[in-house]
DNA sequence: TCTTATCTACGATTTTTTTCGTACAAAAAT
DNA sequence: ATTTTTGTACGAAAAAAATCGTAGATAAGA
């Protein structure tokens, strides 16, 4: 079982982890079409199998557990949403920038549009940090 | 050839460019070395082959471009740091943070240090997007 | 001049990730 | 009561990514 501290899930994964994280514990098929449904129209669908098997395969991972006490069963996440984002976001900034979280975040800024709402408020986290220093 | 305006290169792929990128047109053994130097002690060397298969098949791909001219090949990045970054950033974002980039840059700036002139910097660039609103 | 080290080319293998087919049981619909 | 639909389990295949081995040429060193 891969350690739930330090969750390395594979893109497919993630995909499935984003939906159950979004609507809570969900059956197979209900994360089968919210995958499909977001699925570019010329891409070929998920089949319901493979669907099945990734989340079996996640349960044995350890990121999902499920609730077999009625026929359909009932998948939830176990790992965190915010703690696997960071681990991600680690490795990412590795890979991508050299290990340069800022440069991430100019590139991010510089080519994402923001409200002026998500601007102020990191503004406003800028300013703690700065006071926390 | 993939369309080197949406470069996708995979992650080894990926520590192959931070070196070409950071040190400019390399040999191929140049870029091993470096990309065995900064491995983890614990895990097993990457054979010369390897990167020199890597290389070759980045070089089909269009990603990198050569020079034959002498026996040692020279092998430098077609492809630009900031718009792969781009592309990354932006599949990383759908994929991590359901599409949220401020998300992402509010994650990250919690989770790594910064030094008091990066968030200066970053305060400049976010009261730059302010004005032109 | 031998011998050893260094290169490229390239097929092939291994490993990881993704995808599916089939069997069989339980529900639901007709 | 049968047919059809919906579900799980699980082996296995397909696809993608990563790794290496070997052959043969050239350069460098002894």
């Amino acid at each position: 079982m891969t350690d739930p501290k330090f969750p390395k899930p594979t893109e497919s994964e993630l995909d499935i982890l984003q939906i159950l994280w979004q609507d809570g514990p969900s059956s197979v098929r209900s994360v089968n079409d919210k995958l499909n449904d977001k699925r570019e129209a010329n891409k070929k669908e998920i089949g319901y199998t493979t669907t099945l098997k990734f989340m079996q395969l996640m349960l044995e991972k350890g990121f999902l557990d499920r609730d077999t006490s009625s026929r359909t069963h009932i998948y939830s996440a176990v790992i965190n949403e915010a703690a696997t984002q960071k681990q991600l976001v680690s490795k990412f900034i590795d890979r991508t920038f050299r290990g340069s979280a800022m440069k991430l975040v100019m590139q991010t800024l510089g080519n994402h549009k923001a409200s002026s709402e998500e601007l102020d408020e990191i503004k406003k986290l800028i300013e703690k940090m700065e006071k926390d220093k």
